[in-house]
DNA sequence: TGTACATCAGTGAACGCGCGTTCACTGATGTAC
DNA sequence: TGTACATCAGTGAACGCGCGTTCACTGATGTAC
């Protein structure tokens, strides 16, 4: 039932991920607030008039960026989420996916760290849009966690909010570990596997 | 014993100080990696030129923020890890102690969360030192606490790292509550506090 | 205290350059019959 | 299947503009005697 798209459209998408794909690289060492639309064009060897066919301005291609980098990960986390296990397994096997996936898409996570306070108000509004998601996520999840139930919704949330914040800080941490080699990234996986332990007993002792 | 420094040299740092400040100002909507040496002494009043008197460029300008806006906290942080109280005093203590301090330099918070991930190496280099920085304090802190001392030292800085991130994430929070009123100033403290709880929660059953 | 010289923060003109945006265009793809 | 017209992704020239940096300068402040 797939829907064919034509020739001329399948090439405009293609335009449309590599001026996405060039933005990525061109931004791993300044912030989208200074990209310029040529030098994205440029990188892909397409006119500067070409980008305008695609995108309204850079901010939007952020917008765009934010999407791609975050939109699959729904998924992700609710997959994450239904898993079963104890607790230490749960933290192993979260703290692996995080890896696995900076290390599949560093160039996204590199830019959802840095835009996420950065200094383009829709591509943060975007990104706290898609976190505050994932929060929802979670905290329906802990609803449904026998351990939880009996929390106030308010400390659901705020429990939820913690995990994502500090996946997003576990991502930035890989991040800047895997130029350092495996020791580093090793040192980040023990990290924040221990982060995730102290939550857990909190967690666990929230209603004494 | 103070040294009396010259008219010349004071008018010098004055205008240092007012390239600073126009330069936290036009950062409230954009990123340091776009800022322009142009805009920053066209805000201030000076020639183009005079710039280069002051910094070798805005990369660089960017590393005295970072030392104006942390380089200062260091006492800050002694005396609030120095103060007496049980775990809630403690806690409501340093959450007001953030909220001030946010609404007193809102435009230096906002700085380095922006810039502590942003595209500008120097910059978040400095920013990184100077929040390990903090992580050594409370980590040296946490080694005289009854609670901690029998913990290994990789524990004790990883606690100590939570508070940091902590501190770094509810600055930002009241960053973005500020503009939205009283109410949502009220809801990041609470969130804040009921944050550090569950940290202390798993502090004290961290060896159970 | 007064004088003669040195220092140096800030000036203003000039430069080459890349930027974002406009416009009319081209030619391959899509569509109607 | 073939033809005639419509669509539209990508082009290339042109524009005015602000950028970072250079340079020789000015004149107030500092210093030595």
């Amino acid at each position: 039932m797939s829907h064919t798209v034509g020739v001329r459209e399948a090439q405009k998408q293609k335009t449309r991920k590599a001026l996405m794909d060039a933005a990525l690289v061109l931004l791993e060492d300044q912030s989208l607030s200074s990209l310029g639309l040529r030098e994205v064009t440029r990188a892909v060897g397409v006119a500067p008039t070409a980008f305008y066919r695609h995108f309204r301005d850079t901010a939007d291609l952020g917008v765009a960026l934010v999407d791609e980098a975050l939109g699959g990960l729904h998924a992700v986390i609710r997959a994450t989420l239904a898993a079963t296990g104890d607790s230490a397994e749960r933290i192993d096997s979260t703290v692996g996916l995080i890896a696995r996936h900076v290390h599949a898409y560093p160039a996204h996570v590199r830019f959802i760290t840095r835009e996420r306070h950065g200094g383009v108000e829709r591509v943060r509004t975007a990104i706290g849009r898609q976190l505050s998601l994932f929060a929802d996520e979670v905290a329906a999840w802990l609803a449904t966690q026998p351990d939880c139930a009996a929390w106030c919704e308010d400390d659901r949330r705020m429990l939820a909010h913690v995990y994502v914040d500090h996946m997003v800080m576990t991502a930035s941490a890989f991040l800047e570990a895997e130029p350092y080699g495996a020791e580093r990234v090793g040192a980040a996986a023990s990290l924040a596997r221990r982060q995730l332990r102290l939550v857990s007993l909190g967690r666990r002792h929230w209603l004494d």
